[in-house]
DNA sequence: AAAATTCTACGAAAATAATCGTATTAAAAA
DNA sequence: TTTTTAATACGATTATTTTCGTAGAATTTT
């Protein structure tokens, strides 16, 4: 499992969320935040699916893609990549960092909260 | 302010921690992950420094370099750049991934949950 | 003082990533 | 049925990043 570059990862994100869609339906997405051509969209989604970091389906002339990558493991590993080269090696340090930018509200805060209750009740 | 690169992270990260060093005592660092030659981690430092990414102090003939960019800021910056192409622009499931991972000791978990509350009474 | 080592500078090659243009075919519209 | 639109494939170009080799100067060792 190789690792997704920056316009692969903005697409293969997009797949998360979409769960399957046309080359054209991640394109008009895309377009949103970027100005890129169609056959760039297309290239990289090729390339995405020649590396099976994506699945599609022929049977119709318009392909239908989905994610064939964890998103879980894919997101576990480009944490732990950024914890280990922009952190020093430090996760709590990234989690106060986030956590101090995001402004969460009262309910995000209690679901942190009773996961860490969690996490230490299995030690 | 540009985005670093992968190569460039790796070393502004030991440069972070070290607070100054010649490229020698970087790329002894540097070899211990990776198998680069010298002149590698001696063009990149010069690359980053020619972005103004680090300052050196060139009085003795062996330059000394330093960070000089804030790392905080580099740090926020990177984070929200994950949060938003890996994550679905909710750091809320990037902290609780984090955590996950992690397996803090409790003297961490103490110290998140005092953040939170502090988070909190801002409110 | 000569030789070997250690620096920097800098160009350039090699590797990787991103973007696009064109040809061709399928489907839809006129 | 002709024309237009929409799709894929794929090579090629461009941009970016990484890596290294070589030259020349300063320093250290012999």
């Amino acid at each position: 499992m190789s690792k997704p570059t920056e316009s692969e990862l903005e697409i293969l994100s997009l797949l998360w969320e979409m769960k399957q869609a046309s080359v054209r339906q991640v394109h008009e997405r895309l377009a949103e935040t970027k100005d890129t051509g169609y056959t760039t969209t297309l290239k990289t989604m090729q390339n995405m699916h020649a590396k099976q970091m994506v699945s599609r389906n022929e049977s119709q002339r318009t392909h239908i893609y989905s994610p064939a990558t964890n998103q879980k493991e894919t997101q576990k590993s480009l944490l732990k990549n950024l914890v280990t080269t922009a952190f020093g090696g430090s996760a709590q340090k990234l989690v106060l960092q986030a956590l101090g930018e995001e402004n969460p509200s009262k309910e995000e805060l209690d679901e942190i909260r009773a996961f860490l209750d969690q996490l230490e009740n299995k030690k």
